[in-house]
DNA sequence: TTGTACGCGTTATCAG
DNA sequence: CTGATAACGCGTACAA
């Protein structure tokens, strides 16, 4: 797979050109272009002068290859692309994330893959692409990300499902304490019957927003069987819904894990004739703009994607500083958004 | 803003170590690593061995200072992160494209910005991280993509709107071609008042899809002034449907230049207290999953955005290998795809 | 403050 | 077929 341009380009400038230009060294021209503060200003202004003159940008291999730092940090998430485009919550996790680099010279490489039959991803990251990995949506079948810590800084977006979850750094809400707000919310206005879709429960997400969703109910006596397991996408939560009212046709309230599976649910709901929040209640989680995006408003448990996305990237980059004092965990609040659903 | 990583990490194994395990030289390791055929079996099999024990990966900066190549590709695209994730459309075409260069060992760059306050992309660009680029969705303000070209390998997705678009490589499909088909059906139903939301009107999709509109109408002798100017998002859409329906109440027909924003157009009209398809009938561009996620499955006029993205990446890729014969146009085919709104 | 010289990990050229 | 050795472009001790 061999490949070579024959298309003619203008070689890039190099900053032995520009120190020609200049009429200084190398190194000084280096000086200049890294901001170093002992630099004479006029050698500065030349060295500039020329920098404009000439277009020139620093080669990034070279750079990199001499410094040991690439400037680069990946995002990465192990879901296939419709998942990753399909749920406004990544939307909001990147824009937090591109939020807080767009204050600092990193860029970022976003690498979304789920069926990696050569470890493509992995090889990527271990070739020195990156200084550090961000890691969203990961299933307890990723079993690689455990190994990367031992490349380079990682960062999680949510509770990691990896044993030793001590020692890694990760950004969250108390899923469970979010899912018991929503949970409660079915209880206070009288639902009797209150079941669950669940989030992908090979997911520490959808583990532990079942887990809450569970124990309030426990706490009140109520059983904790009408739940279906759904995948965080609509359609499956769709899928899961037709289950759980063939199952339990009498459920009038529904504690669904995520705004978009909310909206597959409504539509079940809707083919089978109840209405919402007449006869089923409906609480989401997220509070993405799915939830305001169907035909009822959802009432949801609100966590802030994208101040998780920025708190994300900010602990990564002081982690890339040598910062000791960062915390490993960082775990956000949630709140209950009334709306119309429930 | 210099950062130096103080955390211990055991350091990546080079040519040079697995040379010396392998006992031979890192030439010899080299030519195995990329899969030369002129080195003995046995000698393949003992470095084989040697890469293996010690989990070497090369390293992609000094290989591409090395070889002037990075194996990466970018995908531009000069828009804000909400609309990028908020359009299937981007979905597709990014599924297509990653699809063409799973085939491949080139990697994919991801650069979603439409605010760039340090011409951080272009720089980026410019510093030799990638080998080409992929440019979908400019707006003729983004002067910069002009540029880029004579930097390296160009492939857009939708023509470009700049001058010197006689040489510039990209896929389409003939927006004008499609929108008349649209436009057509509307007429074909007995529309009488027929009107259009247009796409961004400073994109080439956007003023060609308007231009086919205003040609069937224009030929059938049928007024075109019921238009207003949407910018590709459900949101704009809603405003400018609110902005027609007021001008023009009594319009019947009415051809949305995108699928996501047609759903926005069905919200008001619903406002409006006004049925589709029973007193407006609607008819979308793009067939993407937008087109069924509403109330009413909209009829649409579809085009292969996975299969654009799959042939943006192939094109790309068989310049990069100095293929002559690349065809600087790619025009894919349209076609109405009939469901309820229309 | 500025310049010299070496090293970063690979690829590629050229002897052998 | 294999092994020295010279680039590749830049950062950075070290020397001046």
């Amino acid at each position: 797979m061999t490949s070579r341009v024959r298309q003619a380009r203008p070689p890039q400038p190099t900053l032995e050109m520009v120190a020609a230009v200049a009429g200084v060294s190398r190194a000084t021209v280096s000086r200049v272009v890294n901001g170093s503060t002992k630099v004479s200003p006029e050698i500065v202004a030349s060295v500039t002068v020329a920098v404009n003159e000439l277009n020139y940008v620093p080669n990034r291999a070279a750079r990199s290859l001499a410094s040991r730092q690439t400037q680069a940090l990946a995002l990465v998430v192990p879901e296939d692309m419709t998942r990753f485009f399909g749920d406004p919550y990544f939307a909001a996790v990147v824009q937090g994330i591109t939020r807080r680099l767009d204050q600092s010279d990193y860029t970022l490489n976003l690498l979304v893959a789920s069926s990696d039959p050569q470890h493509k991803t992995l090889r990527y990251l271990r070739s020195g692409n990156v200084d550090g990995a961000l890691i969203i949506s990961h299933h307890t079948g990723d079993d690689f990300v455990a190994e990367l810590e031992t490349t380079m800084p990682v960062v999680f977006g949510g509770r990691p499902s990896t044993a030793d979850d001590l020692e890694a750094y990760f950004v969250d809400v108390d899923n469970a304490a979010g899912a018991e707000l929503g949970t409660q919310r079915l209880i206070d206005i009288g639902r009797h019957r209150i079941g669950s879709i669940s989030g992908a429960i090979d997911m520490p997400a959808g583990i532990d927003r079942l887990t809450g969703f569970e124990r309030t109910l426990n706490r009140v006596g109520m059983p904790t069987d009408a739940v279906e397991h759904g995948d965080f996408t609509a359609a499956g939560a769709a899928a899961a819904t037709r289950r759980l009212l063939e199952r339990c046709p009498d459920v009038d309230g529904l504690f669904v894990a995520s705004d978009l599976m909310a909206i597959g649910a409504l539509g079940v709901l809707r083919e089978y004739g109840k209405s919402v929040p007449g006869d089923v209640a409906i609480v989401g989680f997220d509070d993405s703009p799915a939830a305001t995006s169907g035909p009822v408003p959802l009432t949801t448990v609100h966590q802030p994607s994208e101040e998780m996305g920025y708190a994300m990237a900010d602990t990564l980059l002081r982690r890339l500083t040598g910062d000791e004092h960062v915390p490993h965990r960082t775990i956000m609040p949630t709140r209950l958004i009334l709306r119309d659903s429930a």
